[in-house]
DNA sequence: GTAAAATCTGACATCAATGTCAGGTTCAAG
DNA sequence: CTTGAACCTGACATTGATGTCAGATTTTAC
């Protein structure tokens, strides 16, 4: 598929997916003419990148881990060094805070919007 | 307390403490010098304002929000208007969606993690 | 072949919280 | 009184993913 279709069914914008390729997250094939053609699981790919975005990792920790990851296929992949594990864990515990900050959160939120409904 | 020992105590730099004064998240007295001078409930409220900040919330929504709170001493609070009950239900519905995501990424890098330790 | 739609590259703009620095003032201790 | 630490205001810089635009090229439909 090319960039208009992933960007409509990842919901991500087109700047954003040249950004991911050009951040070494994302790969592609070239036309003859030079345009982008996706493979299917790149939406899956996509999706996944948004994810780990949106847990506060950065592109370049995402372009160590991606490689690292087993791939669907069971294709090869890479080892991931001590050095990466160690980052990798202290994200997951960045991750787990910020979950329970979530939670907190959530909760002052639903606590106001409950006493208003009480109010009526 | 003065602006030093809060900082200190929340984790919170200067200068995002006189930030949130600017956006009118937080409120002190001042000394005949002009300096500001912090009630003791000013430490939970700067931590609540930072996990708000956390979970994606932006100063103006936080500023409309928390008068909106019950007072730990009961005092009087505003009514949520329904415009703001609807605002911070959608808000909610993304924290959600962030928690969601986020148990997402934490597995992917426990996945990652564990495999690792799996090859030693 | 032609026109419209999609894509390309490259550059510049944006956002919002926070960092940083400069020059001046206040506070606390000797 | 003096000195150093703490604080003040105001301004400018930073961050990193994304928005946006211009001008050129490719693809698709007719």
């Amino acid at each position: 598929m090319r960039i208009g279709e992933l960007a409509r069914r990842t919901g991500v914008s087109e700047r954003s997916l040249r950004y991911y390729e050009e951040q070494g997250l994302l790969v592609s094939e070239r036309t003859p003419g030079g345009q982008r053609e996706y493979a299917e699981r790149a939406v899956d790919r996509v999706i996944l990148i948004q994810e780990l975005y949106a847990a506060g990792l950065h592109s370049k920790k995402i372009g160590e881990l991606l490689p690292c990851m087993r791939d669907p296929d069971g294709g090869p992949n890479e080892r991931a060094t001590p050095e990466l594990v160690t980052s990798l864990t202290a994200e997951r515990d960045r991750i787990d805070h910020m979950i329970a900050d979530l939670a907190r959160s959530r909760a002052v939120l639903d606590e106001v919007i409950s006493a208003a409904a009480r109010e009526l």
